[in-house]
DNA sequence: ATCCCAATTACGAATAATTCTTATATAAGA
DNA sequence: TCTTATATAAGAATTATTCGTAATTGGGAT
């Protein structure tokens, strides 16, 4: 069940011209699903548009994070991840392969909101609060997704 | 109140060798304290080691990593951040700047062990729960750390 | 429908970050 | 003190990303 998106309708509520790269390289996002690196990205796009530019990729990629249509994605490795999911949620991170998967959990949320309303911290108002959860993924023991 | 650390014998007792560039690099972490990049510790060493080569420094960071004597930090940006406070805790990411401060709560830590024991997700076993908190520092309002 | 132009893209060069290769140096155990 | 497996220095190679510039184009204006 993946959500749907309009993705021209998307581009241009951000008064953002509407590309075929720009429309490809959030189309490829959405489809990939498992938060992308920007390979990923030119690969999977260059599958139907062989010609695309790296750096026109690059660019798109910045475009879009700029104006929140997608997010990047904090990880231990040094290439950049994309998430196509701007809700705010949490990450399941596997420790034995770079596959993350995305966790969301309301009543969790209430908790920790509750909790930091209560207890603030010193010096510092918080925007946003994302757990980031790292350990086993039971399914594919020594395997990766 | 920074913790003291005899790093000869953090190093002996992960049976690694002793040299002047991996005390060093592991020295620096600890004195710069704020979640520094290599490059940080490069410059850094590079003060009373001047000719010191940057691949060490690479090697010795991984090496270290390996060992579980310092930490990679997530962060957005794509160069790495490193880590010598060890004991899991959680960051505090200044929205305006590139600043990471510790954030330590055990009180906290107890409320999401309890909370993942009564609501457990399907088809992962946790390991380590950190919290990503973002928002601003109310003292350094539009001036950097 | 056509024109216009600021915005966007393609391309390749430039830069930056990291890894690799190999010769030399050295920590630490025998 | 000797020995040797391990670590370092130096720089080349690779990889990731950004930049400069000329050509293209989406979409508003006519
Ligand atoms: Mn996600
Ligand atoms: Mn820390
Ligand atoms: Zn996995
Ligand atoms: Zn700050």
């Amino acid at each position: 069940m993946k959500k749907e998106h309009d993705i021209r309708y998307e581009l241009s509520a951000k008064k953002l011209k509407i590309t075929p790269q720009r429309v490809k390289v959030l189309e490829a996002i959405y489809e990939m699903d498992n938060h992308p690196t920007t390979e990923n990205v030119i690969d999977y796009v260059r599958k139907s548009d062989p010609n695309i530019s790296a750096g026109t990729v690059y660019n798109i990629l910045e475009v879009l994070v700029k104006n929140d249509l997608i997010k990047k994605v904090k990880t231990e490795k040094d290439v950049m991840r994309y998430d196509g999911m701007t809700e705010n949620h949490h990450h399941l991170y596997c420790k034995q392969c770079d596959y993350i998967e995305d966790y969301t959990n309301s009543e969790l949320d209430k908790i920790l909101k509750d909790y930091f309303e209560q207890n603030k911290i010193d010096n510092f108002i918080i925007d946003e609060i994302k757990l980031s959860i790292s350990g086993n993924f039971v399914i594919h023991k020594n395997k990766n997704h």
